[in-house]
DNA sequence: TCAGATAAAATCGCGC
DNA sequence: GCGCGATTTTATCTGA
């Protein structure tokens, strides 16, 4: 019984960060809307912003990708 | 040409802003899961996590809807 | 090459059940449309209807969600 | 209050003629879905026939605005 | 024209 | 490891 609420005090506390962690992930989620509608207000396209960030992205991606490659190669030299 | 450098500054620091703010809630997403890792790992049900986390929401969501429908007949009869 | 005639044909046969399938729903939502529309002519706020449909809506939901979690409970006592 | 009553009746016909169509437009997309599953099942990429799918829509879509096209010219030599 | 609702598409995490 | 289902994100559409 003791262990009962003790788990139950427990569970609580992590579903309590999650939900205080979501708060937080949707405050910033507004926030990336409001700077779309202030970009749209100077008279960007929307679309098209999400367009170049997503290309950003995936360059990112691709040269992350490029260099953990690397990494490996270089890690077979060090172990050849 | 000056009017297209000062709008491309601007474009570029549209999109620098939203992909900083992209990181971060990439970060937060990450915190959350490992916060879900981590109840696993003191033996908690991921999946009834969720549903709890879920119905929970549902409440909120709930009780503002029927705030903003209370609005809507108050205004309704002030209109009257 | 009877192969995919064969192919060919069954594919084609999905896409028009689907494509025949999407036009009832887009007649179905036209009706929708239709009844908001003779609400509205008879003097009802469409705003407020949506509301009272949401509303009733997130309530069955959440019937739902409890019986989900309900079963995930039992379930977990079962296998205690 | 005769009048309110028989408007609220009225407004509660409307509301579940709504619910009513709106639960057989979902029962209809859980169809078109049921569709894409049995064909994906058989080996076709969903992502394909999607793709096929909005195109011929744009085709009669285009087909469509271009026969409105055609009217207006027609309307407009019969008038001239 | 704009925001807000709706639907479509992509992504991610889980269990098998 | 991979498909499946849930979540998230993107795009479309409609009504104010």
């Amino acid at each position: 019984m003791s262990t009962n609420s003790v788990d139950s005090g427990h569970l609580r506390a992590f579903i309590e960060r999650i939900e205080r962690l979501e708060e937080e992930k949707r405050a910033i989620a507004d926030d990336i809307k409001e700077v779309y509608a202030e970009a749209k207000g100077t008279g960007y396209d929307v679309k098209v912003m999400r367009k170049i960030i997503s290309l950003r992205r995936m360059d990112r991606d691709k040269r992350r990708e490029e260099e953990e490659i690397l990494d490996l190669y270089l890690a077979a030299l060090g172990e050849a």
